[in-house]
DNA sequence: CCCCAGCGTTGACCTGAATCATTTCGGCAC
DNA sequence: GTGCCGAAATGATTCAGGTCAACGCTGGGG
């Protein structure tokens, strides 16, 4: 009986199991190699709103995937200021801007109740040196990273507000509908705040649009609670060739 | 004789005595391991301003390594509307964003007469995964590469069009003195469009703010020609802790 | 149950940078 | 030299979005 349990537990936590399988690191490796990385993988208990997952200046030593819940990255310039870097929801790693130098330079902040798989670097170069396909998982999620970056460029260079909160919210639709939720009806776990300065404007320009899709038809906003009820329009928005969002991403 | 000049010319394109293997592919390897590098790089001839390393849609085959001259890389929006994404200089690596895809997802052109070196992608895939200092070295790369968008995406997000053209001709100044070049008196390959296009500024403010740099004494502007009279006020301008503009970069 | 703090909303106003319209410059062909 | 063309500079005007200042929820603690 209680073995059984154990059994289940196991199961529960391996990667081998996880739902999330598809979107993290595992993606395309074989059963074996699943194994291998499995073993090397650290599960934390969850973690509180608020609570800080690295800070700025921590000694890296990790890439972390979010298990549920999710996670702010953000760096803070000379003055203080906070600039937000990216979301990060389930299946999404991050940490890997910290891989060149010896610290973060970055922190990440949970927004709401979170767990997140801990992969120490070291140990993760070490098995990806032996299976090739993790190696080239690895390469393609940095990769993924930096086109993530570099959508955001385009966004924060050329785009107008509206234009900028519309990408946002479709990325995220997306990205919930991904992981088997809805595309049009999902829960915000950032603050007004958080998604001005993400995308560069001030809390009250976030505010008035918010009213303005809402007045447009595009959304149903109460909260932190949205219903995108014209996910064309709000396509249409945008209307950028759609180069995916795909994985990493924020 | 003729023999001889061969052998001058083979040491002359080889990673081994690239002036650049600091900053490069190289960083880090033993000899024998830039030998096995060295095998599967190829050594283009120069190549014209204008000139496409790659466009968008193109199929991804290789990474590419400036060697002289200079490179702009940018993407195209829906509307056809190009936002640049970095300036690579000598020593820097580009085209890594297109690894997790099949297809360039940005296009590469050449602001000058350039040469590059190319690294088909599949074949150092396979060198890294023996040569862990390889390995390491590409990770590093790319890892540097999302600092560099973030903190661009700083810039972008949070500054106003004076920290912007400061910040980059800082980051200018930093890379060509890291090459062996002067600090404080460079040519620009790009022009006032780019610039402004890259910062997210109209040409007009780029204009105008080289005058006003001028008028307060930090610059001497003509054309393309910089001279930085009061580097640490350009810093001070700035200001932010510097969390260095490493290697990849733009 | 009520109070308070923090988030969010709203409105009035201001400003930095975009846009528009010329003009000037510098390189190049003839 | 002269004329031409694209890049750069400059000035006038406009406007998107920031800032400032209240005000209104709402949810947690006493």
């Amino acid at each position: 009986m209680t073995a059984h349990v154990f059994d289940i537990k196991g199961l529960k936590t391996s990667c081998q199991n996880c739902s999330l399988a598809e979107l993290c690191l595992p993606l395309g490796l074989d059963q074996v190699d699943v194994d291998r990385l499995d073993e090397i993988v650290r599960r934390a208990r969850p973690m509180n709103a608020g609570d800080h997952l690295f800070r700025t200046g921590d000694a890296f030593r990790s890439l972390y995937a979010v298990r549920a819940g999710s996670v702010k990255v953000y760096s803070l310039d000379a003055d203080g200021e906070e600039q937000i870097l990216g979301f990060h929801l389930p299946g999404e790693l991050l940490g890997m801007d910290a891989i060149s130098g010896k610290a973060h330079a970055c922190s990440a902040k949970v927004l709401e109740t979170t767990s997140v798989c801990e992969i120490p670097f070291e140990r993760l170069q070490e098995l990806s040196l032996r299976l090739p396909s993790l190696q080239s998982q690895l390469f393609r999620l940095l990769s993924q990273e930096i086109i993530h970056d570099e959508a955001m460029l385009l966004v924060l260079g050329k785009k107008p507000a509206e234009e900028r909160l519309a990408t946002f919210l479709l990325s995220l639709s997306e990205r919930f509908h991904r992981r088997g939720f809805s595309a049009t009806e999902f829960n915000l776990s950032m603050s007004r705040h958080d998604i001005g300065n993400y995308l560069g404007l001030a809390v009250e320009t976030v505010s008035r649009l918010f009213r303005r899709f809402q007045d447009d038809g595009l959304l149903e906003v109460q909260r932190k609670h949205i219903l995108i009820t014209d996910l064309p329009r709000l396509r249409a928005m945008v209307h950028m060739c759609d180069h995916a969002e795909q994985g990493t991403a924020h």
